[in-house]
DNA sequence: GTCTAATGCGCG
DNA sequence: AAAGCGCGCATTAGAC
């Protein structure tokens, strides 16, 4: 273990890899010290310890989130302030908002706590550890934690800091609060604050991630543009988060209750008929003797061959096999699809609703380098993965007032960059020609008398060779035989001689290089993924790009939310038509000689925009809005 | 009951 | 020769 204390009252003192790290306590605040300390050091390490968080709720935007301890640490030395003493709180307050400041913290956590609690905005003068291991490593797997890059990177110090800290919190846990990780949940709430493992913790927290900094910043030399650009996208994400989207609760509200109503009908429908719930492995049962004797077999099952019901499965009995079953079992065969369909939105809505603030704003977390490729995600709700075809669930958020939102996205993007990437001259003709990719490809391979069906699955082939598909997969998807597959792909190959030449010449490559400089390893035995990999960071910076350009020209227009190959802002109405026409010239580019195009439109107070002749909540079937 | 891995389905 | 890619979350299945 580490030497005893041994350094000023007040102070705790560990040794670990022969460093001497101090830790100055609460108890032993002295302002003067303080001041003195913190003028001494341009970048402070920062971190917060908190209540603990609760994922289904607002987060940090629950009116219960709290911050108990601030640490602000130099790469030796740390303060450990509690906000509830008054001077302290005035000496946190003044060094976070001193615009010259500038703070390392590891994740986004810390300046979406600093914000909730203190009011008091870090925007650009915090540089964020989490997201320099992910430009060294894009894999999410390679261990990005502050106590793994420490120990990797530095020393094990912090690990063992924290092995002490869930220890104590084990055994404070009182009876009740020991099973699963209710005694984390317990330790962060109400491990006394004083408590020499907890401060110990805090403190070396703040260091480590202060000395983690210019270990990870070392190894950044090649591509040190990409720290800054990420850095200004991660602060312009957080901006999205503390403003928050405006949730139109009466609607949501009213929505989910009508969906409510139509999943309980169908619910108690089949346990009127049957006396089983409907997503009991009972009807599973039932339903499987019913199919056996109206001599249906080809349906799927699991593992342990129970049938498995899926709402493809069940689509497919109410069409296909409609004919082959009695009325009664259609009846509740559709009446099981209602649950299936109605299920994912009733989650939905919930989550909304879970997950806004008391003003009714949802706070998305972004993290903006989620997949290798650099690609975003969002959660705490995941917005970007809304069933897009039924606008009932983007219509419950909607602009501020006074405001609309305008979405602008790329057209084609990775088919465009493909070219661009592969410089294949077919394909940089078609695409300049401007007539439809699709139905160029298609007259390439066919002639100019193709059918529909060619088209389509000449569409597929060009989709399936930019991710690295093969003949199995198109014959799956196209329900063409494998024989037909394999003679697309080869007349697609001809068709695009350089594309292939290119995404061949990737496969053999270990780590892939994007032109923004982005570094992807290669998963070794899945060379062809390189492809993909490449296209799709590609199209992620040229989004990254246009956004920065955009917003470095409007710096007030509000960012409101990413999705892929989509930008969404929000503006006053009056300056609508303006800044809808500045996006898209920001978004419309050339990348080696082919254009990307992008399309920008006003889509008004609400996200989703409702088919005018159908009301939002009477539950009707989903189907595509004619655009 | 509790937990995790796999599956299904939503998006690009 | 063959291989689609990248995500998040709810539910299900199976293990403990």
């Amino acid at each position: 273990m580490t030497a005893p204390p041994a350094g000023p009252p007040g102070c705790y003192v560990r040794r670990p890899g022969g460093r001497t790290l101090t830790i100055h306590t609460p108890a032993g605040f002295d302002p003067r010290a303080f001041t003195a300390f913190a003028a001494g050091e341009e970048v402070l390490g920062l971190d917060v310890e908190t209540s603990a968080i609760n994922d289904k709720g607002p987060r940090h935007f629950d009116p219960g989130f709290t911050v108990r301890l601030v640490q602000f640490a130099t790469t030796s030395h740390a303060w450990v302030l509690d906000p509830a003493d008054p001077a302290q709180n005035a000496a946190i307050r003044a060094t976070l908002a001193d615009p010259a400041r500038r703070f390392v913290t590891h994740t986004n956590y810390d300046p979406l706590a600093v914000w909730a609690v203190f009011g008091i905005a870090l925007g650009q003068r915090v540089i964020d550890t989490h997201l320099i291991s992910k430009l060294l490593d894009p894999d999410e797997r390679s261990g990005h934690g502050l106590k793994e890059l420490t120990a990797r990177h530095l020393d094990t110090g912090l690990t063992e800091a924290e092995a002490a800290l869930h220890a104590r919190m084990r055994a404070a846990a009182p009876p009740g609060h020991r099973a699963g990780n209710a005694w984390l949940t317990w330790g962060w709430n109400h491990l006394p604050a004083d408590d020499e493992t907890y401060l110990v913790y805090a403190g070396l927290d703040a260091v480590y991630v202060r000395r983690l900094l210019p270990a990870l910043l070392r190894q950044c030399r090649a591509f040190t543009h990409l720290v800054h650009m990420e850095q200004w996208l991660a602060a312009r994400s957080t901006a999205i988060t503390i403003r928050g989207l405006l949730l139109d609760r009466p609607y949501t509200t009213e929505l989910l209750t009508a969906v409510n109503r139509e999943h309980t009908d169908a619910e108690t429908h089949i346990a009127a008929a049957l006396g089983v719930p409907g997503g009991s492995p009972r009807f599973a049962a039932w339903l499987d003797h019913q199919l056996t004797a109206a001599g249906v077999t080809d349906l799927p099952r699991t593992p342990t061959g129970r049938l498995q019901i899926t709402a493809d499965t069940l689509t497919s009995l109410t069409t296909r096999h409609a004919t082959a079953l009695p009325a009664d079992v259609r009846e509740l065969v559709a009446a099981r699809l209602t649950m299936a369909r109605t299920s994912n939105l009733i989650a939905n809505l919930r989550s909304f609703l879970n997950s806004a603030d008391p003003d009714g704003r949802v706070h998305p977390q972004i993290n903006t380098l989620r997949a290798k490729t650099a690609r975003m995600s969002i959660t705490g709700p995941a917005l970007q993965t809304l069933k897009k075809h039924d606008p009932r669930l983007r219509h419950c958020f909607r602009a501020d007032p006074g405001h609309v939102l305008i979405s602008c996205d790329f057209s084609q993007v990775e088919i465009r960059v493909a070219a661009a990437l592969s410089q294949d001259p077919t394909l940089i003709r078609v695409i300049a020609s401007g007539v439809d990719i699709h139905d160029a490809t298609a007259s390439l391979m066919y002639g100019p008398g193709f059918i529909e069906q060619q088209r389509t699955v000449s569409k597929r082939a060009t989709f399936g060779t930019l991710y690295g598909g093969g003949a199995g997969a198109l014959a799956e998807q196209t329900r063409v035989t494998p024989q037909t597959a394999r003679q697309v792909i080869t007349r697609w190959q001809s068709t695009y001689p350089r594309v292939i030449a290119y995404t061949r010449a990737l496969a053999r490559q270990t780590l892939v290089i994007t032109p923004s400089g982005r570094r992807i390893p290669a998963d070794p035995a899945r060379g062809y993924a390189n492809g993909n990999y490449m296209i799709q960071s590609t199209a992620r910076d040229l989004l990254l790009a246009a956004v920065y350009i955009f917003a470095t020209l409007h710096p007030q227009v509000q960012l409101w939310l990413f999705v892929h190959d989509e930008v969404i802002i929000q503006a006053p109405r009056a300056d609508a038509e303006r800044l809808r026409d500045a996006l898209q010239e920001a978004m419309t580019t050339t990348f080696r000689g082919v254009p990307i195009l992008a399309h920008a439109e006003i889509l008004g107070t609400h996200w989703g925009r409702l088919h005018p002749e159908r009301t939002a909540t009477t539950g009707h079937p989903e189907r595509p809005i004619a655009a």
